[in-house]
DNA sequence: TGCTCGCATGTGCACGGTCACAATTGTGAG
DNA sequence: CTCACAATTGTGACCGTGCACATGCGAGCA
């Protein structure tokens, strides 16, 4: 904690010019370090600013130029891991190229806080707009308040450019779906996350569509919250009602309470049941046991994102996005089919 | 995605007043509130706004009014559950008294780039700092930056009247030790957080405290890195060189790598080890076992930071900022001490 | 030598609010 | 009916930068 006193207006580029000997506008070129300006004015000027530690006013620059330099950033859970991680990539870019962050979260989903947070953004003139609450209602709440700033979606709605994430997410379901089939189950089940995440969506769609490739049949995905405790109750659920040797879970979360059940009814992983999870967030590594998981990689994203906005802003992008493809990570929580499966499972 | 070809200026205040027939100065005082104003004027004037869909200019109003009701966040690891949830409170509690949040993440802590990103956060002339990167090389450089600006650290250096959270995380440590020594165990081993965090050090010494009050002896803390990798590592570590029945471990990620490490060397929980973990994040509830730990309120942490910033700044606080003392969730990773343990962790 | 041209720099205003102060209108007492 | 005084509203300057335009100056060329 610390104060000045005076509480004196900090120095303005008219107190730099005075200092340096120039007018006002020579300063300001400097600044946007315009190309015909003395070597040794420069020099000067620049001293000057040291001297009196100026730092330029973004306010007036923001009025003046109409440009706030300032992007938006709507997240839903960014609590979670994999949002989280985004956020602090997309942050970090941004810096990068000079824009300010500014975000808006939302602790409940419904159309009031959702038009609230935006509100709060749009008060901040922010130039784009990135959401991460890739519910629905945020898209309709967005129509109906006709933003007029550009916006993308982390996880993509499918209208630009991230349609590649989409696709990862399908990708990724399908490699996790192939790789409980390449080891001999056929009785896998899918735990989703919410109807109305495109992430959910996309993932259970790579899963229907690589179990219909291996031409298996499922019941149908179990619609979860991306939480634990969900994935816990889940679990009970389908020992209760089920027969299977696989779960594909649609997050680690929802995996990890899954495990939890399955070892609460003295089921031996993967002895009895196989588990794949999506994400692979740090702690999956140190489960038990530990999970085989799909790999994601959020920074990419997060970046690509904010280079997709950039693009959508008019801004050409010159610096790298790259995203990687997701990759399994098969560690012990998945295993070849149990030959003595079905009697024992029966019981539940 | 969506634009307005026209790119026209958005509506000021004038535009405002002149189709309301009045001065923009009367329109002004409609957006402060000012008491004396016609209720018809008033009546008129707000039509007016929302006739233009008029949005005040937070850049101009900065501007002149030489504040920015923006604050800053500088934190070292938005991407852990803990500092997440507490930005995510901080940001809400924020935007609801009409400030705006603008976040730097440090991805690396190195000298350069803390000082990279609280440049950054007074470029956007900041009112007021909220530190998440308790890391003493912070404060190093806030010292030597010389910034005039309030701020409060969300890990309390025992400067400001955030001492409370401190003390939090002392007693909350030694409830967690204390809940093992009431089960009996003697030979308790710490697994430590890194040493520059403020909060590491809180728990260490609640741990040492209540060892102490116990009349027991202890092996030196190993000093870990938060991850879950590091406490599986410290796993390996302790059961090759030392005895004991029970770790307190600094958070839950560390506990959760230290259960597998456990587990991998066959060990039961808590039959043959009882571990507590810190923080309670959502998955402890779902390890195998469900983990020992102490529940901490994020949310009223980031809120309590916030009101105590908002008084540095010179703001009377009147919002609710509810902390809530710890408290020990006791799951199924911690027992009694088993009577035949000797022997048996002998053998490492 | 006179004129054009490009570089380096200066002048004045606009951006969209707020503030201090002035002007106008309304109200009640004498 | 008049006047003091409060309630309401208006006027103009200012906050710190950037832009459009003007100016001064030296070089190049006929």
């Amino acid at each position: 904690m610390s104060a000045e006193l005076p509480k004196e207006r900090a120095p303005s580029i008219r107190d730099v010019a005075r200092l340096a000997g120039v007018s006002h506008q020579t300063v300001s070129r400097v600044l946007n370090d315009h190309p015909s300006i003395r070597d040794s004015t420069k020099a000067r000027i620049l001293q000057a600013m040291e001297e009196l530690q100026y730092r330029p006013n973004q306010a007036a620059r923001a009025l003046s130029k109409g440009r706030s330099r300032t992007i938006g950033v709507l997240t839903a859970s960014s609590t979670q891991y994999g949002p989280a991680r985004s956020v602090a990539a997309i942050e970090d870019t941004a810096r990068r190229q000079g824009y300010f962050v500014d975000t808006a979260n939302l602790s409940v989903a419904d159309p009031a806080a959702i038009e609230d947070a935006l509100e709060h953004l749009l008060d901040q003139a922010v130039e784009g707009l990135i959401i991460i609450a890739p519910q629905e209602r945020v898209f309709d709440v967005l129509e109906r308040m006709s933003i007029e700033v550009p916006y993308v979606s982390l996880q993509s709605t499918g209208n630009h450019d991230l349609r590649a994430l989409a696709e990862d997410q399908i990708l990724g379901a399908k490699m996790a779906t192939r790789h409980l089939v390449d080891l001999g189950h056929r009785e896998i089940v899918h735990i989703a996350g919410p109807q109305d995440w495109t992430e959910a969506e996309a993932r259970m769609q790579g899963f229907l569509l690589e179990i219909d490739d291996a031409e298996l049949m499922t019941h149908p995905p179990i619609l979860g919250d991306w939480t634990a405790d969900f994935g816990y109750f889940a679990g009970q659920e389908l020992l209760r009602s089920r027969d299977f040797s696989a779960v594909f879970a649609a997050n680690d979360e929802m995996a990890l309470g899954l495990l939890h059940a399955l070892h609460d009814a003295g089921l031996d992983i993967p002895g009895d049941v196989s588990v794949v999870g999506f994400d692979d967030i740090p702690v999956s590594s140190h489960t038990w046991p530990p999970l085989t998981t799909v790999h994601q990689d959020f920074e990419g994203i997060g970046r690509r994102a904010f280079a997709s906005l950039l693009g959508a802003m008019g801004t050409i992008v010159d610096f790298p996005t790259g995203p990687t493809a997701p990759c399994l990570v098969a560690r012990d929580s998945s295993g070849p089919v149990p030959v003595s499966r079905l009697p024992l499972l029966k019981r539940y």
